[in-house]
This record gives C-alpha cells, structure tokens and sequence, in this order.
DNA sequence: ACGATAATTAGACAATTGTATAAATATCTC
DNA sequence: GAGATATTTATACAATTGTCTAATTATCGT
C-alpha cells in the first residue's frame, strides 16, 4: 500500500472532493466552488488526490474533468481486509474468538 | 468517519505497530524496540492509535500491553464501501454497470 | 492575435506533525 | 522507602503540509 494513498486521505477537503465525485465527474471549477477556500488550493488538493491515482484527470477543451479511480479504493478495502481481518462481520453475539495467541 | 482515524493512518511508522498487533498483542516496549525511533516517538504514536481507537491499551503490572481493536477497521471498511462502492470484485469481464446516476 | 475563462504552478507563510531529550508517573523488587 | 524498569508527558525543533496571492499555461471566442 503506498504511503501517498493514506496520506491523501488524510485531509478533509479532500475526503469531501472524493465523495463529490462518486456522485458524478466534475471539473475543476466546480469542484473548486463546493468550497471556502482558494481556487489554487483544491486545485492543490486534486494534485494530491491524482498523485495518489485516487482519481484521473481529463481534459475537455477549456475545462479539466475529474473522476474517482475506483479501482484504488479497492485495494484499499482489500489490504485492509487481508492486514486486519476489517471484513468480518461480528455483530454482537457469537463471537468467533479465534485468538491464535500462544 | 472520524477525521483522527485518517489522520493516525497517515503515518507509516503508526501502520507498522497495526501490522505488528495483527501478529499479536504487544507491550509498548516491544513495539518500540521494532523501530529505530526513540522509545518516547513511539508512545507518541501510540496515543495517537488511541486517540483513534485503532488500539486499545491495558496496563499489566508494570507494562502495558497494547491490543489491535479490529472493530474500528471494520467501519472504515464499510465506510469506503458504502461512499466509494470500493467492495466490488470487478475483476475483468462482465462488469455490472450499475451507475444509479441520473 | 487578443481578451476572457479555466486551471495549474511558484513562492511565501502559518499551522501541524514527527522526532528528540529530559522530566515525570507508575509498578516492581529488595 | 530506595532503586530499577516500563511508559508517558513536557518541551523544543525541524520537516511537512494547507492555504494564500501572484504569475503562468492552456483553451475558447471573436
């Protein structure tokens, strides 16, 4: 799992941007304008989020189209589930306890 | 989903120690001595896991002995799940397409 | 080519963070 | 209680990061 992936995860702008985007593509702008802050800075912000492949940029004439690179989020869910075992279910009761501790 | 669990996994010495306590349970001696950093660094990341309850810590006599909570992995799996749609095996072939946008 | 719009890049600065050393707290053994 | 071991907390500092303004690049429309 590279670093640069958690990393961008880290800041919450860019965690809002991210859910932004599951909703539909957008460009730059209008991602920009979801936002208080400078036009530069999420621009800043999606840098980071590219760097990370957490979404793909395209251009379209004037105007620069992002996406979410699903595929990332992926491996992410699969390194966590094979590092810590985050897929099982354990509700409440019945609990497994498969403490192979010595 | 909490703004300190990204933050606390941002850091790649703080993945290591939950990869260490996937192994098993270990004292924050026996953590620290896995890392060339100062043993007070590695308290340091050790409250912060906490902080984000990705640990959870017991004294025991003199030491304390820290233990993976899995239950916090869980939830951000299905948090990447639930916002990114980041469960789907989506190998190869057949792909299923079922974009709910309007 | 020129001006307007869209977006990134550069440079600066304040806030956050990771690490270190030193001091403090807690437990154990004698 | 004194000394030893285990760990945390306090303080300081350097590195990283998020944000800003200004400058630059790229495309569009005329």
């Amino acid at each position: 799992m590279d670093d640069s992936l958690f990393r961008a995860l880290a800041d919450p702008t860019r965690r809002k941007i991210l859910e932004l985007l599951t909703k539909k593509d957008r460009t730059a702008g209008e991602i920009a304008e979801q936002f208080p802050i400078a036009f530069a800075s999420v621009s800043h912000h999606l840098g980071v989020l590219k760097a990370a492949d957490l979404v793909a940029a395209e251009r379209e004439g004037q105007f620069i189209r992002y996406r979410l690179n699903t595929t990332v989020f992926q491996e992410l869910v699969r390194y966590l589930m094979d590092r810590f075992g985050a897929g099982e279910a354990e509700a409440d009761g019945a609990r497994g306890e498969s403490k192979s501790n010595a």
